[in-house]
DNA sequence: CTTCACCTAAACAATT
DNA sequence: TAATTGTTTAGGTGAA
């Protein structure tokens, strides 16, 4: 697995007296330095030395709401990663057993290791009352505190909060996966029918603007949703009527009639315009983050922030197959980051520069009645076999009868 | 408590 | 006629 996955690391990084301690005792190695690199999510700050680097560390990445936020992101990173091993050891354990054992023991071996403890641990975690975060990331003195102490206060509640862990393929868990494998990353909202910590505002205007043209039909933007999220395959009369919505509502989509009949495109200073009133809202991304359900959504997108970095160099090859997802995380990258500085610096600007994603407004989270024996959801990346990523784009996926998210 | 941004549902008209 | 596309309205949630 990654190093960076490692939470010590993480930790330790959050408290630049630790860091100094680590140093000694690992002279010139540290996890989040490889490369005359800073491997922290998100930075890859180039330095030359080892000493740069720390002090690059001490200054950039000090124990903020932004270190926080992000080392957040990177433990739930880690724990889903967990869960994905976890997944496929058994698998790999089953299949063993199958050419191995063969019939002898039906019972693969649920033994996913020790990683099952982190399953459980989230599993127990989403149970457990969300809300006994400690720290207010808005109040950067006093989150700070319990963040020093240690790895447990960080991880155990944030874990807690988090817990994105009760990852059923419900459609109502924004329940990111992430990696830092970054084709997975890529892969994983395409293949997991995990909601997108995006609006339908913000996802209309990507698929728009990914588009050759800038524009798209109606038709062509559900293709869009279908394609890059398998969570839009599902219930489609709902996403699309709201998508529809959204194209009516807001004044920064635009139709513009077409030899193709109508198109839509996006009138960016309108969309623009929007960003202000979120901005103001964005130091909520992380709060969300800790104090409510509906944390898991901004998460998300800190999540994908985290996995934009470290996919940077691949989708910005536009060829790709999908840059998509790409896009929207380092979109919703700036948005975090964008966040953390508004957090700390408010009234800056309507920011016009900036990127226009508004990821910061999550879907809601619909709390949805936890399914402890987590079904086989498609949650694994591999397992989502059955999501052909290539899946024909004209045929949409209707509602399908298994709407348990309908209530 | 109010406002705001979003989501979902649904009615209905216009097009294809 | 049926399906698709657009427009509107209404109700509900969560955050500020």
């Amino acid at each position: 697995m990654n190093p960076h996955a490692s939470t010590n690391g993480q930790l330790s990084v959050h408290t630049p007296k630790r860091e100094s301690l680590s140093h000694e005792e690992h002279p010139h190695s540290h996890p989040l330095y490889g490369h005359g690199v800073c491997k922290w999510p998100g930075c890859e700050a180039v330095c030359e030395d080892f000493q740069s680097f720390l002090k690059h560390l001490n200054s950039e990445h000090a124990l903020d709401d932004r270190s926080t936020a992000q080392c957040r992101v990177q433990m739930q990173v880690v724990q889903q990663l967990e869960l994905q091993l976890a997944k496929d050891k058994e698998r790999l354990q089953a299949m063993m057993t199958h050419l191995h054992v063969k019939s002898t023991e039906p019972k693969a071996a649920p033994q996913p290791l020790n990683l099952v403890s982190s399953v459980t641990l989230s599993k127990s975690a989403s149970e457990a009352s969300p809300q006994s975060l400690p720290h207010t990331p808005t109040t950067p003195t006093a989150p700070l505190t319990p963040v020093t102490q240690g790895p447990s206060v960080i991880t155990t509640t944030s874990m807690h909060t988090v817990g994105p862990i009760r990852r059923r393929y419900s459609d109502k868990y924004n329940v990111p996966i992430s990696s830092a494998d970054i084709a997975q990353n890529q892969e994983f909202y395409k293949n997991a029918e995990v909601r997108p910590p995006f609006t339908y505002a913000s996802l209309i205007r990507q698929a728009i603007l990914e588009s050759p043209e800038k524009q798209l039909t109606l038709n062509e933007i559900y293709n869009w949703f279908t394609r890059m999220f398998a969570y839009f395959r599902r219930n489609a009369a709902t996403w699309k009527n709201a998508v529809r919505h959204n194209l009516s509502l807001h004044k920064c989509f635009v139709r513009v009639e077409n030899v193709k009949g109508a198109v839509w495109t996006v009138d960016e200073v309108e969309f623009q315009k929007r960003r202000p009133q979120k901005i103001s809202g964005n130091p909520s991304l992380i709060k969300n983050m800790q104090s409510s359900h509906a944390y898991c959504t901004p998460l998300n997108a800190a999540l994908q922030a985290s996995m934009a970095e470290n996919s940077i160099p691949l989708y910005t090859t536009a060829s790709m197959g999908n840059p998509t997802l790409g896009n929207l995380a380092s979109a919703i990258r700036e948005e975090l980051n964008g966040a953390m500085e508004h957090t700390n610096s408010n009234e800056s600007d309507s920011s016009p520069g900036r990127s226009p994603m508004q990821a910061v407004h999550p879907v809601h989270v619909k709390e949805e009645p936890l399914d402890p024996e987590e079904a086989e959801g498609p949650l694994s990346l591999v397992t989502t076999a059955n999501h052909s990523p290539d899946f024909d784009h004209d045929r949409d996926y209707e509602d399908e009868p298994v709407n348990e998210d309908m209530e």
